[in-house]
DNA sequence: TGTACATCAGTGAACGCGCGTTCACTGATGTAC
DNA sequence: TGTACATCAGTGAACGCGCGTTCACTGATGTAC
């Protein structure tokens, strides 16, 4: 096997990007290294290799998943433009996204585990995405405090919306749900630049 | 010590109400039945007296949570009436509720963790709450089909609420989020009134 | 170009610990006579 | 009333297993000469 310092960095991201998913998927405490390794080709052993233990490990997947929800479902696929809330909330909300927690928003999976942690930075470390996500809500529904009070109620609801339709075990109540709350969402845009014209 | 049919009535209580407080507050496989049943003032060994397994527990103890959350909030203290929006809303997002996992909603606890469940039974008794719960506020909102909606969106906007108030490590934030959140509902309401006047 | 050596990512056996589960036993209660 | 016995909730030692962590070793790569 090659042993290039490019060929260790590609390996921590296969870990990395394993354990991102995993823990969507699972919750925090669902990595076993064992496992996580053989998922990137490796032995058990070589993990202390990449991290200190564990928990050093889980924070980083958690990071790591933050981020790739954030460009998932917030910015547009392919553009430098916020996206309408249309277009988030149509993503965010979809079957797709309920399907496919794995790949999916992070704050969705996770939160509550989250805010079962006694460490502070993790929380701290949710919290800044929320808000960077309500900020980029806010701007989508125009601006202004009324954005920022119905971003932050959208994104609430959201959440919310997209746990209780992977609870939901009758799919066709599971999609209503999905409807309901991305209807819910574009009222409260609506509301806003009514309240507010541009 | 006593054997009587009704002391060991009482040792599973204590240990079902253990449980259902443990999983609240740590989540559904944080419970150790090493320390549940020294909570209990029992040893370890005669937990199987109780329970035939770990999971049956957690089965039983899932359903209490259920019971104790929609006890708490959804129904007022104690009256027979339904409780209008605004008294749901008040104990539900409250600092009180926010900050005493373990006593409240086993919803916003552990959507996520009943989610990943693959016993779908879990997931439609966790369901089968949530639409009750639904039922309930719609009706507190008036009734029809439009409260049927605004009801569902509340509730998804509640459980979204209580979750990201909980990861937020900023106190001042943490209470506006409920706040919005609450004001939010309220808004919900009067729009259905609104539309659907009695 | 070829040979010897240093580096280091990854290997896999082993350790220690916690935890779910089992089981033979204890001792208090209630009943039979 | 008193004695012997059956019942059974609870005890605590022991077992097995999984898992996080450690560590001596391997073997491929790159460098020095």
């Amino acid at each position: 096997m090659g042993h290039s310092q490019a060929e260790k960095a590609a390996s921590r991201e296969r870990i990395l990007d394993n354990a991102a998913r995993q823990i969507r998927e699972g919750g925090l405490e669902s990595v076993s290294i064992a496992e996580l390794m053989k998922a990137a080709n490796l032995t058990h052993g070589g993990f202390y290799g990449h991290f200190p233990s564990r928990g050093a490990l889980i924070a980083a997947a958690l990071d790591r998943a933050l981020d790739q929800g954030e460009a998932a479902f917030v910015a547009a696929p392919s553009s430098k433009v916020p996206g309408s809330v249309k277009s988030i909330v149509n993503r965010y909300l979809s079957p797709a996204h309920r399907d496919s927690a794995g790949g999916g928003c992070a704050v969705a999976s996770l939160a509550a585990d989250v805010a079962r942690s006694d460490d502070a930075e993790v929380r701290t470390q949710m919290s800044r995405r929320v808000e960077a996500s309500v900020d980029r809500m806010a701007s989508a529904m125009g601006g202004g405090a009324a954005a920022d009070n119905a971003a932050l109620l959208a994104w609430c609801a959201m959440i919310g919306a997209l746990a209780l339709s992977r609870v939901c075990p009758d799919k066709a109540r599971s999609d209503e749900i999905l409807k309901v709350a991305r209807q819910g969402v574009l009222d409260l845009e609506a509301q806003v630049r009514a309240e507010n014209p541009a």
